[in-house]
DNA sequence: AGCGTTCCGTGCGACGGCGCACATACAACC
DNA sequence: GGTTGTATGTGCGCCGTCGCACGGAACGCT
């Protein structure tokens, strides 16, 4: 298999893609390197590429106003960032922030577009990560309500694990309280007693899961909801 | 122009489809009542028919748990309740509840789905459509999170009847309380201070709003952000 | 070594929502 | 026309979060 096949494959949504319709896709595909801190979209600001992360991650973000924001979606080499395009629109609703530093292929807009009207597998893979990615926002947006912050600090520390196949990466308190919607002060508290259970430890912007186990009970239903349904899904 | 061909262009959508292929539709396609409190879809039920409002509108639940719902979506003659179906989907993640009596017209899944294969403008208008409601959904989240229960009873009341075309509608503070993620008596406060402020007035399950100016302005900025987001849409 | 910056911990008053209990009020129906 | 049921108003203690203001601690740089 050729270095371009393997990044390919190495997402979910391209390793759906029969072989053959793989290689034509290739000739538009490219790889980069995505850095922590990197914004890709702005809410209402054009689509000029397509994501496929490989080893990344990436935040939807939305806010009401200038220092408010909310992460309502979480993007990892299970999906695609920049779907809105899938549904032929060039605009990106939110915006998309990397969280995690990592390689992932992208595809500009045009060649996105050009290919995925005849690939239908690619079309089939992408609608059906469209409909998880709307049920994660949904569940997520349920769980920003009713949840405090400590069970959903458990939650993303999850997600982001699963994600990033790693049990440790590097992300200030400051930034998770943008992903949270609470304040820095609050991620400091609910972290702590994450820490006092033995659950994580961290230091200067390194956090480290210690009890994945016992740390996914502390965490909301919430959690085992969507990844319930992700797993169902991948088949 | 038919009665039928009027149902199906009362709604937005099925406007935008042409008529030539409108009429090929119109085999598929029936009127329905949907009446208060019907529940359309459960949460990883199928979906056996999708629903085009006419007059009615329908709200689309996430739970947590038996308890506690919070509304995410919600659906007028803009829009379409079934979207999963035009991603190929045969299931539901969310609850579909009825909460505005009123007229649809709806296709069986097997209808939609033979026909919307073939129908360009129809894959066009939902594509579209799905994007409006993931923003939709998006910064429903965000405004769940970051703002009281009175800006989003302001801002749920004008939704609201933006979608029914009026400014009186049928629904109890208990029934809000379900919509808002909010106790009942949370909604009674903010009900009651709204009246106070003389922007609206109810009475045993019937409200009103007497001042769309000032109730807006008591709203938070999340009901423009996502009505400018429609209305740029809509063409 | 010294300094500034970033990151984290903590204390405090204020506010809003929660859960509960109960008081009212209107409606419908024998 | 009194009973029952549903819808709404209100009070109270509790808890989590907010906004703010520090104090301390680790790192980087010169």
């Amino acid at each position: 298999m050729s270095a371009p096949g393997q990044l390919a494959t190495a997402n979910h949504l391209l390793a759906a893609v029969p072989r053959k319709a793989c290689q034509r896709m290739l000739a538009g595909i490219e790889p980069v390197e995505l850095k922590y801190g990197q914004v890709l979209y702005e809410p209402k600001g054009p689509i000029r590429y397509v994501y496929f992360p490989i080893d990344c991650l990436v935040s939807l973000l939305t806010a009401v106003d200038k220092r408010r924001t909310l992460e309502v979606g979480m993007v990892g080499n299970e999906g695609m960032v920049g779907m809105p395009m899938a549904l032929g629109i060039g605009v990106s609703a939110v915006r998309a922030l990397v969280q995690g530093s990592g390689t992932a292929t992208r595809m500009t807009a045009a060649g996105f577009r050009a290919e995925f009207k005849n690939n239908m597998p690619l079309q089939w893979a992408l609608f059906r990560y469209n409909h998880l990615l709307m049920a994660q926002i949904s569940q997520t947006a349920a769980c920003n309500r009713f949840h405090g912050a400590e069970p959903r600090l458990a939650r993303w520390l999850l997600m982001t694990s699963d994600r990033l196949h790693a049990d440790e990466f590097l992300l200030t308190h400051e930034f998770l309280a943008h992903m949270l919607g609470v304040r820095r002060e609050g991620v400091t508290n609910a972290a702590s007693a994450l820490h006092r259970k033995k659950l994580i430890e961290y230091s200067r912007g390194n956090i480290k899961i210690l009890d994945r186990k016992r740390l996914e009970a502390a965490a909301c239903t919430c959690y085992r909801i969507v990844k319930n349904l992700q797993d169902s899904a991948h088949v």
